[in-house]
DNA sequence: TCGGCGATGTTGACATTGCTCACATGGACC
DNA sequence: GGTCCATGTGAGCAATGTCAACATCGCCGA
């Protein structure tokens, strides 16, 4: 009832956007994201994301950054082998969020400042966790090549993360 | 001179099609694939593509199946470690094709029966060439973990795929 | 030999998307 | 109380995927 039925300015529009394309992006992965769609889920015009971003790119960018946050406190104190648990386990519940956070959008980081912190923070936390910088990139590769592959349904149904993780010694 | 000026029927579109989306996905990656750009290469109308493929994730299928066929023919008769160094390679000298090859798009392969033979073709190389499935598999994982961490630039540019990959006794 | 039919291409159209430009609105600050 | 600037609106453009109706050709049987 007392809610204002449309203020001109919304509030927080950003994080609507963001908030919006989220829901997009878990429902329909990465292809369905769309500038347009977001603003008409928080309910205001197509254009008016480009108050909040340069353009669809940064929109991504900013919700992997936000993500990768989320993923590297979760991560954070955990020992080596929880962490690889863990890690593949996002990849196989949010598909959508992993393949936006490592997919090419990573490559053009340095174009986007806050996805470049997020995502250097969470790999620090990763190879902290492992002892060496080669052991960490080995680890790191292992658990990161199973999610890719387990998401993109490549192995067998028959093989169990846990089973592949927890054994290599 | 005497090559006809534009016969109506083309001889064989479905290849010119591929060909065409296939310099299309290495010169711009994945998302630069058009179908009305691929058509437009092949010096067709942007329907015609329809005669051959149902939609666009049927050409960027048969597309992959493609080169499933040749990267699983190139890996076929290596040695493990010369396997995971081609892998990685190939990564690298294509990303497009690597990415559309282990995108999204092959968790839906068996919607694409080529797609689907071809990938799993490909797959019994690898394993074959690893000794048990297990080691196979964590072999695989580590390689093509490597593979998409190079390629989205998140390792520091200091690391060599060689280097991680021959010591891992 | 020729006539028709199915495979292959073409035209035209529609909805959707990313993005730009010119304009409207209204809250924060003097 | 008045003004400025961040925020939002609307119309519009080019491109894309896809569909439906129509055109053209070549191969196959009468």
């Amino acid at each position: 009832m007392s809610t204002s039925p449309k203020p001109y300015h919304h509030g927080d529009l950003r994080a609507a956007l963001l908030d919006a394309a989220d829901s997009l992006l878990d429902a329909g992965g990465d292809g369905a994201v769309s500038l347009r769609e977001a603003a008409r889920i928080a309910g205001v015009s197509p254009t008016a994301a480009y108050r909040h971003f340069a353009d669809k790119e940064a929109l991504l960018a900013a919700l992997a950054a936000r993500h990768f946050a989320q993923f590297g406190a979760a991560l954070g104190e955990a020992g080596l082998d929880a962490q690889g648990i863990a890690y593949v386990r996002f990849a196989l519940a949010r598909p959508g969020r992993f393949r936006l956070m490592f997919g090419p959008l990573l490559a053009r980081a340095k174009a986007h400042p806050e996805l470049q912190a997020a995502s250097s923070a969470a790999f620090d936390a990763l190879t902290r966790a492992a002892g060496g910088k080669e052991a960490a990139i080995r680890a790191w590769a292992l658990v990161h090549g199973l999610s890719h592959l387990l998401l993109d349904g490549a192995l067998s149904d028959e093989v169990s993360p846990e089973g592949l993780l927890t054994v290599p010694r």
